[in-house]
DNA sequence: ATGTGTGAAGAGCTTCACAGCC
DNA sequence: GGCTGTGAAGCTCTTCACACAT
């Protein structure tokens, strides 16, 4: 599902520049080099122009980027330019913890559906959320054109309710569940996980 | 601070292996092959077994691995042999949630102080642990020989407070605050970010 | 003079393929 | 026969260096 040649790294880091330059317009900046911008980001500037360089062509020479352009140029680059609608499946914690979480709808994302498969939760309001059976899945995110899942069940489920967003027609998939999930080509998925994150750390301080 | 040739992406599926490893020790499994491994994992087997030969020679040839001392040779690979303790900074909601995250302890991570610098938390307890005024992080911190920090603190005061756990002789930081925090070379950082997350799926989607 | 855009060089990671051992 | 361990090949990402535009 990767547009032939861009790195996935390239990608990642595209939303780091978009987070560095709202705080520079915030601050009115109009105008700012590559290599003012690689400071902020902690990177090369060699690397921020080439990053652009994959999506279009957005500076001046001699001059530098304007930064009320960049954002919109890297918020259409990135697809973000129009609001996101994902699925989110497990009423649990973590669901409830996402479904009030402030920064998703500052971006633009908006979570549209939420899926739950314990009887006692199905029905009920979460956040405002009406949470609906598992079962229906596939049918409503269909019926709303969702391509974005978001997994937050327990790892023994996880593969399943996966298997069912990837069924359902969704390309990428957020996951809170510490495992595989053998998805299929074309289903790209990100995985959370906190103690992950500290093992790898741990190794190095 | 990275030692000599692994790469990080060796290090961090280091894990992956580990925790795969101990669904396979749950249902008895004793001996397994870097190609058994590998399909549990969704990897290719050459990578595994090049991942291990940066840590030493663990097979047997003609053989496969020995589950339980593969899992006590990345355990000590990576050291998590023995309990790590790490300091949270913030006591929010983020830091509530990491506090009563069970999958902490389970991995032998302990949270061993909590700080705070608002004046109506410090003193009280949260999950059992007491908040601590954040003016004396550094010489808690030096106490208790903690070299592990986690910043769950606005992003106006992460970089502030990424700057004082390095003064306080902290190796690696993990920060839930959505911006770079530009610490010094020797300083190992990883940021959680669910919103970058999702806009690089909104890529694939 | 200044700073972008980019082909080419360089560095790093993954895969291959096979020697070596069980 | 089967599987590990590893040098070398292959591939991808990063950095360099400079042509080109303002």
């Amino acid at each position: 599902m990767r547009r032939k040649g861009i790195p996935d790294e390239t990608v990642g880091r595209l939303f780091v520049y978009l987070r560095a330059l709202l705080c520079l317009a915030e601050k009115g900046v109009e105008t700012v080099s590559s290599s003012r911008l690689a400071e902020a980001c902690d990177l090369k500037a060699s690397m921020i122009r080439k990053d652009f360089s994959f999506f279009g062509e957005f500076g001046t020479r001699g001059v530098g980027y304007n930064v009320g352009r960049l954002i919109t140029e890297i918020r259409r680059s990135l697809n973000l330019d129009k609001t996101v609608k994902a699925a989110l499946v497990g009423a649990g914690n973590i669901g409830r913890a996402l479904l009030s979480y402030p920064g998703f709808g500052k971006e633009g994302f908006q979570i549209a559906a939420c899926f739950d498969s314990d009887g006692n939760k199905i029905g009920r309001k979460l956040n405002g959320m009406k949470v609906e059976d598992i079962a229906r899945l596939k049918g409503r995110i269909k019926a709303k054109g969702i391509r974005l899942g978001i997994v937050a069940v327990p790892v023994s489920e996880a593969p399943d309710v996966a298997r069912r967003l990837a069924d359902a027609g969704v390309k990428a998939i957020l996951s809170f569940a510490p495992c595989n999930l053998n998805m299929p080509r074309g289903v790209k998925v990100a995985c959370v996980d906190l103690v992950t994150e500290m093992a790898r750390l741990v190794y190095y301080s």
